[in-house]
DNA sequence: ATCAAAAGTGAGTAATTACTCACAAAAGTA
DNA sequence: TACTTTTGTGAGTAATTACTCACTTTTGAT
């Protein structure tokens, strides 16, 4: 990977995030990131596989979180890890968080780019696993409800983190589950 | 209000949700509302004002539903009308939802047409009475702890209704609050 | 019936878009 | 060195965009 290459997929990222894909043109990344405009299609054929290229590294990126938690075996543990896996993401990777939750509600577009979901998917088993073994009642539901607030609490970091305290937030969610 | 002008703002926010708005001409808009371009023109001037309009539409319509809920006296019951709210908006206003959801997460565009927080601003205070007048420790973490589910519901509504029991996870939320 | 205001049309326009291509520079290989 | 391949450029293009405007039709009040 040149430098220019990686140059032009943190800018559209940047881009992308702030504006939209739609509202961002590539002449717009081409200038941000100083380079000509044909070099994005030289190296990405398209603005659609510009595109897919940034959600492609992302998506592996998660994937990593995602095995991390899977690995926990201690199921207290690992529903901590699940609690603090939104600010984790906001914090390390925003403008890619903020790009996917943008994404998300596009029926049209992207529906086929979903790959996203098989991560949560794993994490969900894993949830499901974790409450069983701490012996609730209905472990299914308890898992949901935890991803539930997962999605909720990212959003929120990602719409106004100024707003939220996260430390004390997410140790009031440990709290309900005696962490 | 003729019935031209209705159309077109049906038809907007339903190409406008499924689509985007960067990806919906208005050349589109007019072609399915079967109206002329020129028509969205003199009736709302700019195409972010057809937005606007829409919008605004929207806003009021959320407002009432917060009303009905702040009115509600009996702390349990707000609760309960607090944590369906997400289904309701859902079920009766999919695809405005749909299309507020994408915005949020832009932080450039329309940051001033921000005024759904307005209502939730006070259904957040509703919710900390509530939770007060029930004993809790807590009341503002604990309202906040709502409202990030009460935006997590909604989300996973809007993008897979079909992976979601919506009777029995409400109930299963309410029985943790002893509903 | 008259007439002014409002609703509605559709061809036209300047600007912007994603993308191409002929070409040049740089980097790798022998 | 000589060569091929990859990286990079930037002017050019067809298509699309939001929006205008001169015009016609419909509406509603007197």
């Amino acid at each position: 990977m040149t430098e220019k290459k990686e140059t032009i997929l943190q800018t559209a990222l940047q881009l992308f995030a702030d504006q939209g894909y739609e509202n961002t043109p590539t002449s717009q990344i081409a200038k941000v990131a100083g380079v000509s405009e044909g070099l994005i299609f030289r190296h990405f054929e398209n603005k659609e596989g510009l595109f897919k290229a940034i959600l492609d590294e992302g998506q592996a990126r998660l994937q990593q979180y995602v095995d991390r938690i899977v690995r926990e075996s201690n199921p207290k543990k690992r529903i901590e890890l699940v609690i603090d896996l939104g600010p984790t993401l906001v914090q390390e990777e925003r403008l890619f968080w903020q790009l996917q939750f943008t994404l998300k509600f596009k029926t049209t577009l992207y529906a086929k780019l979903k790959r996203e979901q098989e991560s949560f998917q794993s994490l969900y088993q894993a949830g499901v696993e974790a409450f069983a073994g701490l012996g609730y009642d209905q472990p299914e539901q308890e898992t949901y409800l935890l991803m539930l607030l997962l999605e909720g609490l990212t959003s929120q970091l990602l719409i106004q983190p100024e707003g939220l305290d996260v430390s004390s937030t997410t140790a009031f969610i440990k709290s309900k589950y005696g962490i």
